[in-house]
DNA sequence: TCAAAAGTGTTAAGTGTACACCCATGA
DNA sequence: TCATGGGTGTACACTTAACACTTTTGA
């Protein structure tokens, strides 16, 4: 490697931005993954990602990454982790910042990319062998939801802009990989009142149709303001 | 720029590691912060760092920074977040990854490098205008480890092998920023049993003599793999 | 009328918090 | 003997965790 174009003379990694990218379709929790169509790591199933652009920030690529793979924007995105290990791609050292993103899977469109020979969801429960050091990422992201999750609201990013006490249980124990009380859970949840009640109900049910509510993030945020810590499971 | 020397066509940004170290000397939380000798930003205070090296990790890096500057190894050190603003260096694009790390001063034998025209402990409330980002990479930092010291041992990284538990309380009220019950603090921490009581007292304190103690990594090892949690104030 | 999931309250145990006095030591 | 900081216990409020029956709905 030569460095004569740079102003500082170190040498110059590549670096990427690989996406973990969580959905919730309602009964489990999923993860979007891509095949690979070249080398290195060829028709291996990898998470999606991109080399960062000259003038595009960390994030801007992240948001970019969720563009090309699914044409969404402002969903969740936080940074993870960098992963540096010197050989973690056999061509050269590229470093990987990872970015952990939440969103509901009805929203996306999976569209193969030109790199890719496909794209899916897969239940977090049934990735297999990943390319690079991709299944470390990707647990690293699920440790870091399952800590996340306990005290901030990220779950509503999973849910629809209205949904039932039930189905919130249901995102958090498929996150946190456990069953929990009904009735506490419920409890909980209400006595923070972070959540509004709709008048509706859910139709076409053969059972009694539980009411939707929404996430108050005004309320949310004057409490976080005043400092009030919520643990939410 | 011209990447033709790389596998890869896409941009190679410099890479550097930035290092937050706190530093305890038994009052106050410092941190380690270096006067800059050449551009950008001569003369600046900043955080010290180092640009990664081909085949060093980036954890090896942060390592060699802490060996460079106060000749340390083998301390405590985690990944904080990674930096990546276009701007965030005049000269070029360079991704700085942040490690933060926690010292006892006294352990310290600071030694201004080769780049540096002083190197010092900084009060963190004294701190004022930092070289390029490190303002906002300080206040991540203290914001992270203010989170973090409430639910993990680190506060111990910053402590003698032997403390008193006043002693030690006096790091978490640094570090927090407030002062907490003296019969409470010590009564959770005994609680926990993750302290051993030594036979040794203070010597020579006008005062009642405090006994001392000294972290009980086993036990804390034992909790830790039983999935115990362990909110520490 | 059955199956399936929603909804509801109480109790006991444990934890957090607030608070005031005595003790040991060197000056 | 005084000043300084170390060390201790209790009571109350609150939170968590465990647990069983009734309601609503479509099939």
């Amino acid at each position: 490697m030569k460095e004569q174009f740079y102003k500082y003379q170190y040498p110059h990694p590549a670096v990427t931005v690989d996406c973990i990218i969580f959905g919730f379709d309602g009964q489990n929790l999923k993860v979007m993954l891509i095949q690979r169509k070249s080398e290195p790591f060829a028709k291996m199933w990898a998470l999606p990602g991109a080399f960062v652009d000259e003038n595009e920030s960390l994030e801007s690529c992240a948001e970019r990454v969720l563009q090309k793979e699914g044409n969404i924007s402002g969903v969740y995105l936080e940074q993870l982790f960098t992963f540096g290990s010197p050989s973690r791609d056999p061509r050269e050292r590229v470093i990987s910042v990872a970015y952990m993103g939440l969103v509901k899977t009805a929203d996306f469109e999976l569209i193969a990319g030109n790199d890719e020979l496909q794209i899916e969801w897969k239940d977090i429960l049934e990735v297999g062998n990943l390319a690079f050091d991709h299944n470390l990422i990707l647990t690293t992201a699920i440790d870091r939801i399952r800590g996340k999750i306990r005290y901030q609201p990220i779950g509503f990013e999973l849910m629809n802009a209205k949904f039932t006490i039930p189905q919130l249980q249901q995102l958090y124990e498929a996150i946190l990989g456990k069953s929990l009380d009904r009735r506490n859970f419920r409890k909980k949840l209400l006595s923070m009142q972070i959540l509004k009640q709709l008048p509706e109900k859910q139709q076409n049910v053969a059972h009694k149709a539980a009411s939707y509510y929404e996430f108050d993030r005004e309320r949310y945020d004057v409490l976080m303001k005043e400092g009030i810590y919520l643990e939410l499971v």
